[in-house]
DNA sequence: TCTTGACCTTCCAGCAACAGGAAGGTTCAT
DNA sequence: ATGAACCTTCCTGTTGCTGGAAGGTCAAGA
């Protein structure tokens, strides 16, 4: 099948498609007419990258997730480990936006939003 | 003051500071050896500068914000709006993130995480 | 005086992970 | 025959810096 096609089975659009291409995550084979041929194992592929990237893996944890997934002789600890670092990043991630939230809220309320200079946000920011 | 002293004084590294210079955040004067040379108003807006990024507001957002800040005639309201809207963001992405943590604890907890290959974070990424 | 080391300068390249668009070839339906 | 809807490659731009090369400057020590 052609690379809409592909895309639409995917849900990737056609250029993150060559994208992946382009970096060796997958290689379709190629008609005569120099389009990419895609079959249902690359779709499977690109629905597997699809999801990975939608659960936050990068694509270099991407690729890995890929090897192992193909790799018949894996042991499932090595994914369940970067599964496991990816969770703690993540969690991580909403420390640091929760801390800052907080501070963000606290000004927002400080500040009374009208027509007058005086913005204890804009204080803060220039003395914090 | 140099360079150096001033990424001493306001925490950001000497490279930034030249690249806010880069895109027009801030214009410190110049000595007769061609080194910059910063004023302690200069600090204070890379201060502020460092204060808002790392509250999560994007160069641009920035680049309002001091511009709100070195108007003397502003509305207040008009910089809690960007503030209220960033809130939101920090808000969206939270949720984003612990809808993810959820999905990807569920799976870490169903993965025996052993040496033998059947691994149900795998089967989850290839059919999700 | 020479030299060493810590500064400073500009410019160029690269990171992630694509998205947008130009210029052109192909296929299919009308 | 023509037009729409595909497809191709190649190049640029995005965000916010960071690293490095090649070179100028300055102050202190031998």
């Amino acid at each position: 099948m052609n690379i809409g096609e592909a895309s639409r089975r995917s849900g990737l659009p056609a250029k993150t498609i060559r994208y992946y291409e382009d970096i060796g995550l997958i290689s379709p084979d190629r008609c005569e007419n120099g389009y990419r041929d895609y079959g249902s194992d690359d779709v499977h592929k690109l629905r597997f990258l699809h999801r990975s990237r939608s659960l936050g893996f990068s694509v270099d944890e991407c690729r890995q997730l890929l090897a192992l997934y193909e790799d018949k002789s894996r042991a499932s600890a090595d994914v369940k480990e970067i599964a496991t670092s990816k969770l703690t990043e993540i969690d991580r991630k909403i420390r640091e936006l929760t801390e800052l939230r907080r501070t963000l809220e606290h000004l927002v309320h400080a500040c009374h939003g009208n027509d007058r200079p005086d913005c204890p946000i804009l204080e803060e920011l220039s003395e914090g």
